[in-house]
DNA sequence: ATATGCAGTGCTGTATACAGTATCTTGGGA
DNA sequence: TCCCAAGATACTGTATACAGCACTGCATAT
């Protein structure tokens, strides 16, 4: 990666500069900081973030660490109410499905992109990874696997050639990288075996499959996630005290919706 | 809308005030104009933010405005460098492609999904809103055929009943306004009958058809996308000269990819 | 004529002070 | 004991000052 040489200026030519770009701003690292503590549920769901407090901690001042708040509640991690201040988000059962739901339908899309669209080498390449990372070791923590299936889901979408859906689907994961970690757990043993046949589908160039097969692997039911969340919750008090449980999970305020995630 | 007299409080829980609640926060304030402007071009595209003549054209300290213009770098409609600042963003044929095949299969999933679960009366009422503002009526201007096409596809996607592909459809429509309003010149004719078609496919509860014919709603070719852009930009540049426009349009970059949009 | 160095200018990045508002606490009354 | 009100407190919203970086333009050297 040599982009650390390369500048865009204003006019936008280019040209090649003799030091290292600087570092990132104070803004840009309190970003980065926050977003890593709410995927990592260091901060609680609903909890409020104390400006000066936060800022105290991270190092930095309320100035920049605004700026890093309103960019992470545009994306979705953060919310916001007027003369209030921001709060963590908070997981209800049905966003984390709609999430769900958003994600398999744009992997599902992807899926049939990819197959009209990949070259025969860029599969195999992706294959030479499924190969190289499998198959199933009993030593790798839930957090390897997630990464592990993040890579290969971000690797066939990038064949499909849209950023923009790249950039939902980078959102949509950060939002419910717990709740994947957790449900895990539940289903190492069949995760790689899934991709497999994923792939397979799509170097048979056979979309419907393909589609198919990656519906299934991504559809999650309701009573799933709302196993995974009450699991997660229990991890993030690590306390276990039952009344310190938002609403959300102690109330288990499921609607009516069906499983067609 | 009593919501004037409702706040949520920190603890979640509800109470009446006797006062109307406070008039928006400058951010916001800010956040709405230049999001505005952002869409109706009044922005040119590739310009940069004066951030100090931007806060004293709108009124309002460079504070409150930068919250807003990282809001709207986090959602798409600006881009930022560090240390240069931020600018208008840029459309290249290749990027609103992209947001169009998006759109396109955000709405062909939501097609299928209202046809599992909308009610007959809801579809009902939108069936009554087509007969309402149709036929075509000669005096209406792009501007309001965009709104009541955007009208359309925003009650379809409420009986989707998923937030987060209501928020990702809205976000596209706002940064892709401009150039369906270029493109509803060419389509006013039609655009209402297939309203109609797409409405009555999903009323008689078929899926494959009401996607089918959401996808053909949708599907732009490039050439099209091209075409809009550069008409686009000689509004935009109501000079009209040439020489003005960006690199994007003036080139052409026109790369090598379907029109499976 | 072209390239290079250097001061000048303008803008962004950040810290901080202060004003405004919501919540909390305390004390009095029923 | 419970309720209400008013002051106290804590935090957000905004303006502003200033430091530091990036580009501009001129002068000088090759």
């Amino acid at each position: 990666m040599l982009a650390s040489n390369i500048v865009y200026r204003w006019d936008q030519t280019v040209e090649v500069r003799t030091r290292p770009r600087p570092r990132e701003s104070h803004a840009e690292r309190l970003y980065s900081a926050i977003k890593d503590m709410a995927i990592a549920y260091r901060i609680k769901p609903g909890e409020r973030l104390n400006e000066v407090e936060l800022a105290r901690q991270l190092g930095g001042s309320r100035t920049p660490l605004r700026e890093a708040l309103n960019r992470l509640a545009a994306e979705g991690f953060l919310t916001f109410r007027r003369s209030q201040g921001f709060f963590c988000r908070e997981f209800k059962p049905r966003e984390i499905h709609e999430l769900y739901q958003l994600r398999r339908i744009i992997e599902l899309a992807a899926a049939r992109l990819v197959c009209e669209q990949a070259s025969d080498s860029e599969l195999d390449e992706l294959a030479r990874f499924l190969d190289q990372t499998g198959p199933e070791q009993r030593d790798r923590t839930s957090a390897d696997l997630v990464a592990l299936d993040e890579q290969f889901h971000r690797s066939l979408m990038a064949m499909a050639r849209n950023d923009e859906m790249m950039r939902v689907l980078d959102n949509i994961n950060a939002r419910i990288k717990f709740f994947r970690w957790v449900d895990m757990d539940t289903r190492r043993a069949t995760t790689q075996g899934e991709h497999r046949d994923i792939l397979a589908a799509i170097q048979a160039r056979e979309p419907d499959l393909a589609a198919e097969r990656m519906g299934q692997h991504i559809t999650v039911r309701l009573d799933q996630i709302t196993a995974a969340i009450k699991e997660g919750y229990s991890r993030i008090y690590l306390s276990g005290v039952g009344d310190e449980l938002p609403q959300a999970v102690a109330g288990l305020d499921v609607e009516e919706f069906g499983s067609n995630g």
